[in-house]
DNA sequence: AACTATACATAAGAAAATTATGTATATTTG
DNA sequence: CAAATATACATAATTTTCTTATGTATAGTT
């Protein structure tokens, strides 16, 4: 597990590229697949997933469905065709964003390619 | 300029990378190398970098010494050997971060050498 | 039967940043 | 040379985002 401070700003890419790909999801199964992806070096915490979740919903980046598994009930969240494009344009600034932090943090490796220059 | 909530958690390791590379630095120096290494991409605000450098001298993580330059103060901060400590460490914990949370953002590029797999 | 996992939710508080404001000197430009 | 911009610090109010704690309930495992 990493630092508390060193996930901020992190957990609404991550959610966005799962149902990017995963098309349908419920909060529990997202924190389980990160944790699965990131070999249990990211766990996201409930209070932290749920509130984000539901903001999402009310700003209309994902609708929610709700189904029942025997007496428990799931809460599935897709993406809109909005949140797509919101999701697609996120994860690329994120992505564009690590490689520039790149630049400060680790100065040797310019393009991410090795010994390029 | 990336959106406002990409950078969080991010400004520590790289104050403390830079006060690595360079030994000794002010307040607005930072700010513009940052800017100069990013070409602009990251703009570091007055209002996150006073209070987080004073909180990091509280913490025994820097030094400061002042300097007069005509009538102007510069307040040079520079790395304790604790604090040299410490900002290897975070550095090294942010970089293992990002090739983490590519696994999730960026499932394609296991090993950040390309197709290797 | 007790413990762990699944599955949701919210509330109080902390941490980290934004935005705005303030002060003052130095340099550049029209 | 006046005005605008750059250099250089600082802080306060607010917002955003997360942690920690708590609560409820069903399902599965030991």
């Amino acid at each position: 597990m990493y630092s508390k401070e060193i996930l901020k700003g992190t957990l609404k890419p991550i959610i966005l590229k799962l149902l990017q790909e995963q098309n349908r999801m419920y909060g529990y199964e997202i924190t389980q697949r990160v944790k699965e992806l990131t070999e249990g070096k990211i766990n996201i915490t409930e209070g932290a997933l749920y509130p984000l979740l539901h903001k999402l919903e009310a700003e209309g980046v994902v609708t929610t469905d709700l189904e029942n598994i025997g007496k428990r009930v799931r809460k599935y969240y897709k993406l809109t065709s909005d949140g797509s494009t919101i999701a697609q344009d996120l994860v690329e600034e994120f992505l564009d964003f690590m490689v520039t932090i790149k630049h400060v943090l680790d100065p040797n490796l310019k393009s991410g390619y090795g010994l390029s220059k």
